[in-house]
DNA sequence: CGGGTTTGACCCGCGC
DNA sequence: GCGCGGGTCAAACCCG
């Protein structure tokens, strides 16, 4: 398989009908570092570790702008955090999130950078992301057994039963939700694709929203990664991507060597090194972003807000050939990433 | 025919 | 307890 080949095999996106194929929204190169402080404990989460991409699949954490180590030291993580990379790449703005748990913030424009929480509460979220290995893939929800629910409700139900004989649930136990990352990009595309492969199982339509939302789960058998994407009722420009789980298996479009970042999943609850991978590694169609995007949570609130020594070597592609040569030539990307705090970090201060 | 999408039905959690 | 909204299931359908 050719390195970085962009599929033309993604199907349309069906997101709604609408937008034609899907895209390609390649993250290749990204470090995060959340530090949190109040007592709150922090969830370190990276983009391309929650789809699988591991430390073994890249080299070590390198500064590709200043080709020199980068070792970051992430304090304990927000149990309930949930980082959110918010890019436009048509305003050159990257805006990078923790999610905030309250719901509420879902309401937030997107356009101003604030983060979306279209994400409910994952401080469920039992999971050790730090070992991403079929166990933790083996208990997300969809793969919760047992159900004394369902087949209760079948007692009184045999027009139900006869018509879904749905999968068992434990009762009184709580699906476990794997961690998520969201993002949000402009786009006119609304599956984005990460070079992984995607079922679509579900749409819904979304309250207040006249788009849908969709739900993707990895085809990969055993991997239990789901994604919803959806386009923000507030800024139809802009598709809100969230995905669960860590992928267990490799991108089955990316060789190994040519992922563009992960975190080193072993970061998770506790400190420990965001993986870049070494630029020459980088790809031809991988954007490389400006020193400027190498960013690190230095201001004054750093102490109180999640900091993020990130950088992001960010490109979205898309299947049309012509779309990529567009984004290609978007030497502006990612120039200005932003980094706000969520509602409920803004909150927390205001309270001290 | 196999794999993916569509879509209506259903379950569950949560707020009131 | 009830209603609502999110999330999921699975039959039907579509397409290469």
């Amino acid at each position: 398989m050719a390195n970085m080949r962009f599929p033309d095999d993604i199907p349309p996106a069906a997101f709604g009908g609408g937008g034609g194929g899907g895209s390609i929204f390649d993250m290749a190169g990204t470090s995060c570092e959340a530090s949190g402080g109040g007592g709150d404990k922090w969830e370190t989460l990276g983009f391309m570790d929650l789809l699988g991409i591991h430390q073994d699949l890249v080299s070590p954490l390198f500064d590709s702008f200043n080709h020199s180590p980068i070792l970051l030291s992430p304090p304990p993580p927000p149990s309930s955090g949930e980082l959110a990379a918010v890019f436009d790449h048509h305003h050159h703005d990257m805006l990078l999130n923790k999610l905030d748990t309250n719901n509420n913030t879902k309401q937030q424009n997107l356009h101003q950078g604030s983060l979306l929480s279209a994400v409910p509460e994952s401080s469920e979220v039992l999971n050790n992301p730090a070992t991403p290995n079929s166990s933790s893939i083996s208990s997300s929800s969809d793969e919760v057994t047992a159900n004394d629910e369902r087949s209760k409700a079948g007692d009184h139900d045999d027009e139900y039963r006869t018509k879904k004989p749905l999968k068992p649930k434990k009762k009184n136990q709580k699906i476990q939700r794997q961690p998520r990352f969201a993002f949000i990009t402009k786009s006119e595309i609304d599956h984005l694709d990460d070079g992984y492969r995607w079922r679509k199982y579900g749409q819904k339509a979304v309250k207040n929203s006249p788009y849908p939302r969709s739900y993707y789960r990895c085809t990969t058998v055993g991997c239990g990664v789901k994604k919803r994407v959806e386009r923000s009722s507030d800024d139809p420009t802009t598709v809100v991507t969230t995905y669960e789980g860590q992928h267990s298996h490799p991108c089955p479009i990316m060789p190994r060597g040519t992922i563009g970042f992960a975190i080193d999943s072993s970061s998770f609850g506790s400190p420990s090194s965001f993986i870049v991978p070494q630029p020459q590694q980088l790809q031809p169609f991988v954007y490389t972003s400006p020193p400027s995007l190498n960013i690190t949570a230095t201001s004054s609130n750093s102490n109180h807000h999640p900091s993020f020594n990130a950088f992001f070597q960010y490109k979205p592609r898309f299947n049309d050939q012509n779309s990529s040569a567009l984004a290609l030539g978007d030497h502006g990307l990612l120039q200005d990433i932003v980094l706000t705090p969520t509602r409920r970090e803004a909150r927390e201060e205001e309270d001290q």
